[in-house]
DNA sequence: GTTGAAACCGGTTGTCT
DNA sequence: AGACAACCGGTTTCAAC
């Protein structure tokens, strides 16, 4: 089966540091430059490792308000759904947007720069948006655990 | 000012992909390699640039359940924040966890495998735990969007 | 900040087991 | 599939401008 266990060793540590070099990797997992090169190179050539990305401290860099939103449209149709998937795609504020079950349709995390950033993006991008009904706000107070790592 | 709209430049692009060679940031922003290096140890140093890290393909990996919980805690005093915040560091199902204002108190993103992961998790590691009052959660359907890149 | 050079080291490939 | 060795290219440091 593929990733088998050493495939699986190698993504567990390339998700905490990407800037691992395969030389490190390998005598970890006790293996040689050879075939760790060569299932890195698998593992990204199949999409098991999407991408890697430099992760930036966005509190010293003046992005220090979060918050989610729960949002709701006016109506549950396919065009409706469209306009706002696309609208969301667009927004640099928007980090994450994901279609929920539940008594909302849709759960964005947002990032700017303050109150008076995040009212701008509110009342001038996001409620006019017009397949939108209804937005709730939850600033985050406090950021207790923010990781990209799946455990695999 | 520090960081100047060089380093900037040079940000946007990491986040974007951390494996972009220094020679290359170089060309794309007209400079040459050695004040690229120099800025690049820099941001590093000061903590402007967090970590480097690989993204999963969490879908093709078995982990194709995401949900978001809403916790209310059983009292908001200073030992059951803790205890919360400590248990949600350990739980490797947890990515996510803010402390947010409203009618409830964490906002939790939830990475598991599948349906029966989750009610595992839910019932034997989330709700269990002697802080928590209640838990609504909020499964997702359709990941619209999910970036790492914030808007510098 | 630029250029150029040099040392070093990791990535990459081919060969052998 | 993994080990070994050789080559190539990027990183890192330095000097001089």
């Amino acid at each position: 089966m593929f990733p088998d266990e050493t495939d699986k060793k190698i993504l567990r540590r390339l998700q905490q540091n990407a800037r691992l070099t395969i030389k490190e990797i390998a005598s970890d997992i006790n293996l040689s430059v050879t075939p760790v090169h060569e299932r890195i190179r698998k593992l990204e050539k199949e999409g098991y490792i999407d991408r890697y990305v430099g992760l930036l401290n966005r509190k010293i860099l003046g992005k220090a308000l979060m918050a989610y939103c729960h949002v709701t449209l006016d109506k549950q149709q396919k065009e409706s759904f469209e306009d706002f998937n696309n609208a969301a795609k667009e927004m640099e504020e928007v980090l994450e947007c994901s279609m929920v079950s539940g008594n909302f349709d849709y759960m964005l995390k947002i990032v700017v720069q303050d109150g008076e950033a995040f009212n701008q993006f509110y009342q001038y991008k996001l409620s006019v948006l017009k397949s939108v009904l209804h937005i709730s706000t939850y600033f985050v107070i406090s950021e207790i655990k923010n990781t990209t790592e799946i455990s695999i």
